[in-house]
DNA sequence: CCAAAAGTGTTTCCGATACACCCATGA
DNA sequence: TCATGGGTGTATCGGAAACACTTTTGG
């Protein structure tokens, strides 16, 4: 594809699509799931709630790298985790041209950026992940691939992590796996308070810091830290890392 | 992306990357995992081996469709399992132009379609998985990364077949298991003929034809199917499909 | 009757699950 | 001292893994 100085337009022989980046970011409250929208400012479904996303532009390394880069002017986000989901490619998910989206979920720990407020065109605000409005394009679809994938690894990734602070609480963290999982009432394999820290500290890569939280009106949980080193360790011997 | 009758080109205001797809096929010879691999009649990587792939056209549905198209172009393939890996856009993987990749994995049953030969401009050809020449643009890392993913998906998804006729022996799905996994030799629970077939019988959506192979200088194995009806239903339920 | 490959059953052991009581903290 | 939530230990059960001998078939 290449820039005509006369036309200023790009020109090829050949049809070439537009692609643009569309990311699901999850964020955690303490209680449930959540995923971060925004407001278009812009034609099509202006007004209408939509997943942060962008054109991938030339100057972009990479697919991955065009996320990062909007995800950090909607949100400032930074060392998220960050997976590619799939593309989305079928005709006529965008009324004006033909557009094929690659798209991304990430996990964050929500309260640690300052996301846009209503200060100008573009809004962002979290949604609870059971409880969201009509959304643009396909979107709807891209959340529901995102939260299948999201669900199948964390049985088998320790990722849970990622939504929360460095250093977390088993009670904390076994609410993540609630939030996403979702199990029945009756799951005591996720539910029970004893089971859960056994099978997790298990696993090796979790490690006590020594501290606890101070300031609440009961018993201090003991704060944990995730060891990327043991997880590697553990990964690279072939350890079931299953939950 | 419109197209000008006056210059014969695809114009646009904007970038639009090309975008093109590859599969990465497996085939298996009864020992070993195969990739399927095209020499390229064109420059760039004139006389390389390279992915099946192509660019994705406009009247193309969706890139599976695309891959479904080229993939028949090329093979005569249908009903084949197909599973989208992830794209690959970094700068500088192809030297004509910026080209992102939508890349998938396949499984067919090797021997049931004609691949195309040496008539003409393109050569199809299997590779074993651990002995292909070297690959035009970062197909190499592509194949890496299916082999990856394959062997996540056997692990908890029944896909095996797929490389198979419909009827298959208890043997033939062990080797395959072998093949993609590759356990240590001291590795009983995958190695030992009374454990695999139990377990794979366990999991419930295998059954027995009732028939057995014959033409064998010793004792037939019996012949077992995919119970798809059976598999859909303990998928619903939530059952552990790990093996 | 021999060689090659396939089929089958049992025991053992560990890990997953179920389950109940005590502890720390701030009000 | 009470209410709230957090921490910990144990018994049981089931499934995974280890293990060997018999059967079928064609030559």
């Amino acid at each position: 594809m290449r820039y005509n100085e006369t036309t200023h337009k790009w020109e090829s022989d050949y049809w070439h699509p537009a692609i643009t980046t569309d990311a699901v970011v999850f964020g955690f409250d303490g209680e449930k799931l959540n995923v971060l929208l925004i407001e278009r400012g812009n034609e099509p479904f202006k007004g209408s709630w939509a997943l942060p996303g962008e054109f991938i532009r030339q100057e972009d390394q990479s697919a991955k790298e065009a996320v990062y880069r909007e995800l950090h002017e909607e949100t400032n986000v930074k060392d998220i985790y960050l997976e590619e989901l799939q593309s989305f490619s079928d005709e006529g998910r965008d009324p004006r041209e033909r557009v094929i989206t690659i798209a991304f979920f990430a996990l964050v720990v929500k309260d640690k950026y300052q996301i846009k407020g209503g200060d100008d065109a573009k809004t962002a605000k979290w949604f609870p992940i059971d409880k969201f409005p009509k959304l643009a394009f396909d979107h709807h679809k891209i959340i529901h691939v995102a939260l299948e994938r999201l669900q199948q690894r964390i049985h088998f990734e320790p990722i849970g992590f990622h939504l929360l602070d460095k250093e977390f609480t088993m009670p904390q963290l076994q609410n993540i796996y609630l939030a996403i999982l979702n199990p029945p009432e009756d799951d005591n394999k996720l539910r029970d308070r004893r089971n859960f820290p056994k099978k997790m500290l298990k696993l090796g890569y979790i490690k006590e810091t020594g501290k606890k939280v101070t300031g609440h009106p009961y018993r201090s949980p003991k704060l944990y830290t995730f060891d990327e080193e043991a997880y590697k360790k553990a990964k690279k011997i072939g350890m079931r890392l299953e939950f």
